[in-house]
DNA sequence: GATATAAATTTCAAGCTTGAAATAATTTTC
DNA sequence: GAAAATTATTTCAAGCTTGAAATTTATATC
């Protein structure tokens, strides 16, 4: 295997690392302080920001994660009340996913202190390398 | 809240995402020409790593996992006859957990093609950029 | 050396996640 | 416009993952 290869198992191997160290930190937080998820969170994030209408294949699309799996955290989501499904009119196919108030509400101070908690984890980062870092992984999500 | 904290918050969102994507095609490679998952391969890619001896508690640090979860990934691995587990001598609270000479040929094998994987989704970023992410990734795991 | 404290592992329930199959509705093709 | 192909969602089984509790062994304290 060519040099160039283990350079990339390398990176790839500390971009896993750091990843996972981070989830790990914001896990501890979201249970800890507001007894909840990683995955509810990141439901009710990609439906605060995109607060018009999500349908079920947007929503697993925005996440990354398969269909199955968008299910069963918005049902458990619904179920506590936190987001609706609506059958959209235009197609009959699809449903409409969104935060209800309690949702948005609730989302709001969430959010808030999550912002926190990621600024406490990567406070040791230099604003250079912040930056840098952004940069570099912006241009791998376009290729 | 601070711009600092707020481009602390898109760089996460980045790494997250960039994390995914090559997480899903990893596993994806992984399902469809070896038939084995991602963590089955991290478990058998630190027991090659540190192949004198590695107990229990040292594998779900080294994998960042909770103890849980790698006893878990082992029980299966050891019902597939890749791996054993070997009561410690010296402190009979411990288990040595090692791959058998199977798992060992198959690792190798699983390995290769991995590395080709990672490079294959990786191809895109220049090098310089892939040095300076590795770098500043190796700078956060000692912060 | 008995007792308390700590450490290593497993067990367990609940939740997360995937991928494939099933169902239902829409769009394309003939 | 009927048949075929595509798209959206859910269901399901199996595996993954966590965190807390239970069990067992080792170490520290008295």
């Amino acid at each position: 295997m060519t040099d160039l290869s283990k350079r990339r198992l390398k990176m790839w191997i500390r971009l896993l690392g750091a990843t996972r160290r981070a989830e790990n930190h914001l896990r501890d937080h979201l249970r800890t302080v507001h007894a909840t998820t990683l995955p509810r969170f990141d439901v009710m994030a990609a439906l605060y920001r995109r607060r018009d209408a999500v349908t079920m294949s947007e929503l697993s699309r925005m996440l990354l994660v398969s269909n199955g799996n968008a299910t069963a955290v918005v049902d458990r989501l619904e179920r506590e009340g936190l987001v609706v499904r609506t059958p959209s009119q235009a197609d009959r196919r699809t449903v409409i996913v969104a935060l209800t108030p309690a949702g948005l509400a609730g989302f709001e101070v969430l959010a808030e202190s999550h912002e926190t908690a990621v600024g406490r984890f990567f406070a040791g980062i230099a604003e250079d390398d912040l930056d840098q870092l952004t940069e570099i992984l912006k241009k791998m999500g376009r290729a």
